[in-house]
DNA sequence: CTTGCTATGAGGCACGTACCTCATGTACGT
DNA sequence: ACGTACATGAGGTACGTGCCTCATAGCAAG
C-alpha cells in the first residue's frame, strides 16, 4: 500500500494537520517542522494522491482554445479533437471550450484576453499570431494566476508560457529535404504558396525550406513566395502568372495550413508534367490527394496530440506539477500514401 | 456542477442503493428499475466520477510488461519509457512492472504466462512472437479475468486482445516508397538485412517492401532477406558474399528492430559509393547514423507512446471502458536528419 | 505575571462513490 | 393465511485529502 498523509504524519512524529500544513504550504509551520515533514516524505516515498486531493477540493479545471475564425479544414479538426478531449477528460473533470478570435487584430484579441469572461478559466490556450499586444494580455493573464500556452502558432515559448507545436524551421526543412530528393537531379524552379507571409510559421517554414534546398540542392531555385490571402481567384491568377515567368517549375511547396484551394489550382494547371509537391497537414482534402497522388508527401502534426498535450500541460501547470516532456513533444511526421 | 449518483436517485426515483446497484450491475433490481436509472442517466447527463470510485474501491491497478530478454537498443528504451511511464502514472494509482522471457521458446513464455505469480496482476502487455502455446496461454489469463494485449510484436488481433503497435506492413510499404523515390532512376538491387525472418513483423516488412518497389520500380530488384542471427561475423560474411554476387547494390533495408551491427558492417564494407539505406527504430546508434548520413530515413515508431498506449488500453479494459482509439492509433513515423 | 503571538494538535466535515447490513415491502405458490 | 424469494430503501463506514475550528503549549515582550 502507499503511504498515506496519515502515515507521513506517524513518521515525522507531527500531527495530521501540521502535514496538511506542509502539503499545502500553508504558514504558521516552523522551519525544522516542514524539514522533518520533508524528510518523512523522502523516506517513506510518499506521493500525493492526487485523485483524492481534487475529490476533496470538489476541483474541476476549466481550459479554454482560443482560435482563429477561418473556415479551414485542419482547423475544424482541431476543434474536432478539442470535443473529443472534452469527453475523454470529463472523467478528470476537466472542460475545455473553444472561443473564436479575430486572428488578424492585435488589439482585438488583447481586448478578448484581457474580457472579464476569462477569470473563471483555470487555463487559455492561445493560437494567434505574435504581437506586442498579445504578449502583454497574456502576461496580464499570468498575473492573475491564468496560465496560458501558445498553441501552434504566435508566441515564442518564454519562461512563463510553453509553446505547443513544432518547431516550423525544421518542418520547412524537413520538407526542403523531401523535395531535394524526389527531385534528385532534375533542375528547376519551386514554387512555394503561402496564404500569408506574415504570418511567423509561415516565415519559419520557407527559411528551413530553403537553407536545406540552397546548401543541398544547387540544381534547384526556390521562387519568390506567392501569398494567396485565402482568395481562389487571386490564387488562380498568380499561379498562373508565376508559371509564364517560369517554365521549369518542377517542384511546389505549398507552406500554409490552408492547402485546398492551392492544391486545387496546382493540380488543374500542372495537369500534364506535375512537379512534385509537398503540402502540410492532413486533412480530408489533403489525405485524399495523397491517395490519388496529387500530393507527393505531406508534413504534420497530429492534431489530438496538439489538443491533448496542450490540456495536459495546462493541468500540470495548475498543479504545480512537472510535465513529461518526452510526452510532450509534438512530432514533424511525414506523411506519404503508405503510412497514412 | 456535475450530477452526483444523489441527484441520479432523486431523478429517477429511487434510492441511491438501487442506483449503486444499477451502476455497478449489482443483482436483484427489476429491469423495469434498471430503465428509470439509465433514462434518469441520460436525461441527466451522468457521468461517473471515476476518480471517487477508484477512491472508494481502493483500486489501484498493476500491469505487468512481458518483454524479451535481448541487449537491444530499442528495447532498452522501451524500458526506459515503461520506467518513465511508472513515475507519471504513479498519480492515478498505476504500477507497472517489467518481466522478461526467453522469446525464441513458446513453451516456456506459456510457463510463464500460466504462473501463479500473475494472478495478481490486472493486465499484461506481451511482446513475444507468434505461436499456439502462447495464443493458449492468453485464452487461459483472460478466462482468469486478466486482460492482455499484444505488444508490438507477435500475435495479430483478436477480439479478446488489442495490438498495440504498427501495421507492419504499412511500415515495410512506406520503406519502400522511400527507397524507391530516392533511388528514383539508378537502376540496381536492394540488399534486405534480418536478424531472422521468422518473425512475423520482418516478414510483413518485407512483404510490404516488395509490394511496392515490385510495382513502381521495376529497374530495383529485391535481393533474398540475409539472416544475421544477430551474429556479428555472420552478418560481416553474408553481406560481404551478396556483395561479390551483386556489384549493383543501389538500396539496403534494414528490417529488424536491431540495425547496430548490420548498419556497422554495411557503412565499413561500402565505404565509397554509399547505397540508399532505410533502417527501423530511432535509437542513440540509428539516431547519430541519420545525423552523420550514414542512414537516409529511418521508419520508427515511438516507444512512449507505445508504452503509454499500452497501459491506457489495459485500463480502460479493467474499467470496462471504452477507449479513444484516435489517441492510441500508433503511427509509422518517418524520420530523416531534419525532423529528429 | 499577564498578554499576545506562533506553532502545533485534535477532531470533524466534506468530496462522490463503493459496499455492507438490516429492515421493509410485495408478489408468488401452497 | 403463510412462508419464501426477491426488490428496494435507509443508513452507515470507508477511501485519502483539504480545510475549518478550537484548544493548548511554548515563548517573549511588556
Amino acid at each position: 500500500m502507499r503511504p498515506t498523509t496519515k502515515d507521513l504524519a506517524i513518521e515525522a512524529g507531527v500531527s495530521l494537520a501540521t502535514v496538511d500544513r506542509v502539503l499545502n504550504n500553508r504558514p504558521g509551520v516552523r522551519q525544522d517542522t516542514v524539514d522533518k515533514v520533508n524528510q518523512a516524505i523522502q523516506k517513506l516515498g510518499f506521493i500525493r494522491n492526487v485523485v483524492a486531493a481534487n475529490l476533496a477540493r470538489g476541483k474541476s479545471y476549466r481550459f479554454l482554445f482560443l482560435l482563429p475564425r477561418t473556415g479551414d479544414e485542419f482547423l475544424a479538426g482541431l476543434i474536432a479533437r478539442i470535443h473529443e478531449a472534452n469527453q475523454s477528460f470529463a472523467a478528470e473533470m476537466i472542460q475545455v471550450d473553444v472561443m473564436h478570435i479575430h486572428e488578424s487584430d492585435p488589439h482585438q484579441i488583447a481586448k478578448v484576453l484581457g474580457s472579464p469572461d476569462l477569470e473563471q478559466v483555470d487555463g487559455i490556450a492561445i493560437m494567434a499570431p505574435e504581437s506586442p499586444q498579445v504578449r502583454d494580455a497574456k502576461a496580464r493573464l499570468i498575473e492573475k494566476g491564468i496560465d496560458t500556452v501558445s498553441f501552434i502558432a504566435g508566441q515564442v515559448a518564454s519562461d512563463h508560457d510553453d509553446f505547443v507545436g513544432i518547431d516550423n524551421h525544421a518542418a520547412g526543412a524537413t520538407a526542403g529535404r523531401l523535395m531535394g530528393r524526389f527531385l534528385d537531379r532534375s533542375a528547376g524552379a519551386i514554387l512555394v504558396i503561402a496564404e500569408t507571409m506574415l504570418a511567423r510559421d509561415s516565415l519559419e517554414r520557407r527559411l528551413g525550406f530553403d537553407e536545406i534546398i540552397n546548401a543541398d540542392y544547387p540544381h534547384l531555385t526556390v521562387l519568390p513566395s506567392l501569398e494567396t490571402y485565402g482568395d481562389t481567384e487571386r490564387t488562380a491568377r498568380i499561379i498562373r502568372n508565376s508559371l509564364l515567368s517560369h517554365r521549369n517549375i518542377a517542384g511546389v511547396y505549398i507552406v500554409s495550413s490552408e492547402a485546398r484551394v492551392p492544391l486545387e489550382v496546382v493540380t488543374e494547371v500542372f495537369a500534364k508534367n506535375k512537379p512534385v509537391i509537398i503540402a502540410h497537414e492532413r486533412t480530408p482534402f489533403t489525405e485524399a490527394a495523397l491517395r490519388s497522388h496529387q500530393v507527393d508527401a505531406l508534413i504534420t502534426q497530429d492534431p489530438g496530440h496538439l489538443v491533448r498535450s496542450a490540456i495536459r500541460i495546462l493541468r500540470a501547470h495548475r498543479d504545480g506539477r512537472e510535465i513529461l516532456a518526452s510526452q510532450e513533444k509534438i512530432r514533424i511526421e511525414v506523411l506519404i500514401e503508405e503510412n497514412l
